[in-house]
DNA sequence: CTTCGTACAGACAGATCTGTCTGACCGCAG
DNA sequence: CTGCGGTCAGACAGATCTGTCTGTACGAAG
């Protein structure tokens, strides 16, 4: 039934390296033929699983969001029984380590989002993503901070666009510390304990 | 000798075109056809001026840095006598404007980045036009702020940025004030007047 | 009037890209 | 053994894109 442990099934080697490629060199400038010839399946095979390449880059997002969403919320949820501020600032050390990886080139919604501003399944994509580090961030903050809990998750946000818009742009990947501080500096100046 | 107020020069025209679509719908998305026929010059006239596409494409970046160096850095100007947080917030006042204009669709340096990742010409420009900022930040910092001028300085444009890159995904353009609140607390907390 | 520089219009070649289709192969269920 | 679902390999059509080239038009300079 499963994979006998040998290479991984067709349309995982096909996510797999079109998470590669598009993420890397941009997705137009990545042909549907190159990323079958890297990964080795048949092009009836991939029009069997996708309607069009645009189904494949809605796919390549949907996975990028999920396996960055478990990765943060996991941290902070490890720090369940710490302070809000630990917790918010957990996940900023998860910011650190994702900007600092060797291939990191932005973040790859803003990114497709450059190449198919008109396109809704992928903009759909885009959204999803969007909108749980905001809900995360609140979440943490509700027990703190009432009111005001949403508009600080909002400005916590921004610190993490920027400190990901600043690694890419100016290859600073030490902008996660500097969103780090600032963030600690909100906190403390909205008496977030 | 200079246009006799008809309409503009050809690459006049072009740059305008080129402006409008490549920001507006993306550059790959749009073919040198397609400028071509709505500015209405010819395909000899554009590579009369222009070696390749992508050098058009630098152009475009270029012209776009230096039309928002200019109103942002006259905004700061303008209050030359003021204090430097006022000078800073002014800088943001623009920011708003810029991210409430309707055509607003992102960084067009990061939105260039996503779909030429490896050209040097285009990174060039993009480079240049991300020297400004923080240069201009610091120079009204640094009356004030010492050896911690630059890194502060670096925290305020990652709120620009940050900004940018939620006005543009969540279609907020309100971001611009909660980045400006971010700030005035930020230069708040290092005491800067 | 002629010449020169600039621009226009559009054909053209060559490359490339997406999506369809054909045919062969292979492991497994019946 | 036979049939079937899934896969591979690659040809193919049709569209599109960049950059070159040809020929024409027009105003200014000489």
């Amino acid at each position: 039934m499963e994979a006998s442990e040998g290479s991984p099934q067709p349309v995982e080697r096909l996510l797999a390296t079109a998470d590669r490629l598009f993420y890397a060199e941009g997705i137009r400038a990545v042909g549907i033929d190159r990323v079958l010839a890297e990964s080795r399946v048949a092009k009836s095979t991939l029009y069997a699983h996708f309607r069009t390449k645009e189904d494949l880059v809605a796919k390549y997002l949907h996975r990028r969001s999920d396996a960055t969403r478990t990765r943060v919320t996991q941290a902070v949820e490890d720090r369940a029984g710490q302070s809000p501020t630990a917790r918010i600032l957990a996940a900023f050390e998860v910011f650190d380590e994702l900007l600092s990886e060797p291939g990191f080139r932005g973040c790859p919604f803003a990114n497709a989002s450059a190449e198919y501003p008109h396109h809704a399944g992928i903009q759909a994509a885009i959204a999803d993503d969007r909108a749980w580090l905001p809900a995360l961030f609140s979440r943490v903050l509700a027990p703190v901070a009432g009111q005001a809990g949403s508009g600080l998750a909002a400005a916590l946000v921004q610190l993490y666009d920027g400190a990901v818009a600043g690694a890419h742009l100016d290859r600073a990947p030490e902008s996660a510390v500097t969103a780090a501080r600032t963030a600690r500096a909100l906190l403390a100046a909205h008496q977030v304990p």
